[in-house]
DNA sequence: AGCAAATGAATATAAAAATATCGATAAAAA
DNA sequence: TTTTTATCGATATTTTTATATTCATTTGCT
């Protein structure tokens, strides 16, 4: 697992400084932060530090500072171009999914191979699936998100390993490994909702 | 974080078991399942040991023994009911989804304050969201996907346990906590996909 | 029947993750 | 200037999670 947690809660914290940089705040505790996203002060102070943001002793942390490091971290200076490699109904929703815009993320291209839901004059042309290896080569794309049936997720995803992507999020109901040099995520809809199905038949679940 | 980990580790287990029945299957050992998931044998014994799932020393598991007993507690004896509450791009597509129906779990209606959206004749209706708790209540639901904006995403899940939601699978961009008596699960795609382009740009991700 | 091999079950160990503690220090107050 | 106070930074502790190890039992073979 990795740091993955680390990371995302790296997301969690920017978040919330964005939010208190609107505000107008400048400055911050590993207090508030804590109270924030329900972790222990301790933990907020370690994250920092194992990614090399340092505060001020007695006066925290600089928000502007701290939003510039993460930006850093977490690949936002530049836009980040993805692609949809699926274009069924969650392909197509994630690419008209409006939280990606607002925080450096385009998902510039989509790929299937079912003829009807490919359209290059789309605001995200949905190319061919022949066309991707192409497409990821002249478009320097490193980040794919998957979202194809289970028969060919794995094959797809080596395909995708060995045409130069370098991490795949992964919704397509199986379950991947990382490939050497490509990072997977997988988030499966079904087991998320076994979870929460199972939750809520358990005594106070809080 | 409780017992979310190896709750969902049941649920791969299962998905795993069921295609070992449909190949003819009937026994199998600690140590396959393991290599399926890529834990440890000595985890997947200790899960079900949890779990009250038995085996035979030197026989191993039986199949169907397992899977009947997973779907005790998966909760899958009968048909799941679950409302999407929010119908934007993301709640339709996962209304569609093909991957509930076959598994023991329907949506049977969608909720929307947009009537643009709204449709009582539709496969699954969507109704006015003044609708949701007495549909909570005659239906006897106990489990909700959310996908609403983020404004309206904590009151919205306050309302939902008010009316007798044990658990809720939130896709909307904001972290919520459990309340008491619901459990709520957080699916951030933002975060997702900021965790997989932070690893993109890693060395040997593996 | 008796024995060897293999495996679940239970326990112990290790690894990882999160939290608590405490000293150093910077800012504010006296 | 000195004192006080609040907070970071580092370390230690705890808790949780996962893995190894050991033991006992069942099965099949001779």
């Amino acid at each position: 697992m990795s740091c993955e947690n680390a990371v995302r809660r790296l997301s969690e914290y920017r978040r919330i400084l964005c939010k208190l940089k609107a505000l107008g705040f400048t400055k911050v505790f590993s207090d508030h932060l804590a109270g924030a996203i329900d972790v222990s002060p301790a933990l907020v102070r370690k994250d920092f530090a194992d990614f090399g943001l340092t505060g001020n002793r007695k006066s925290g942390y600089s928000v502007g500072e701290l939003i510039d490091k993460l930006n850093r971290i977490l690949l936002k200076e530049h836009t980040e171009e993805v692609i949809m490699v699926g274009c069924g109904g969650i392909g197509r929703a994630l690419m008209n999914y409006n939280g990606f815009a607002g925080e450096g993320i385009r998902i510039t291209a989509g790929f299937d191979s079912n003829p009807d839901l490919q359209n290059c004059d789309a605001a995200i042309p949905v190319l061919d699936i022949s066309r991707l290896e192409v497409y990821i080569n002249s478009h320097r794309i490193r980040t794919a998100i998957m979202t194809v049936p289970e028969t060919y997720a794995g094959t797809m995803a080596d395909r995708l390993a060995a045409a130069g992507i370098r991490a795949i999020l992964n919704f397509s109901p199986i379950t991947l490994k990382n490939l050497p040099g490509c990072f997977i995520r997988n988030v499966n809809f079904l087991y998320e909702l076994e979870n929460v199905i199972y939750f809520s038949a358990q005594d106070t679940p809080e």
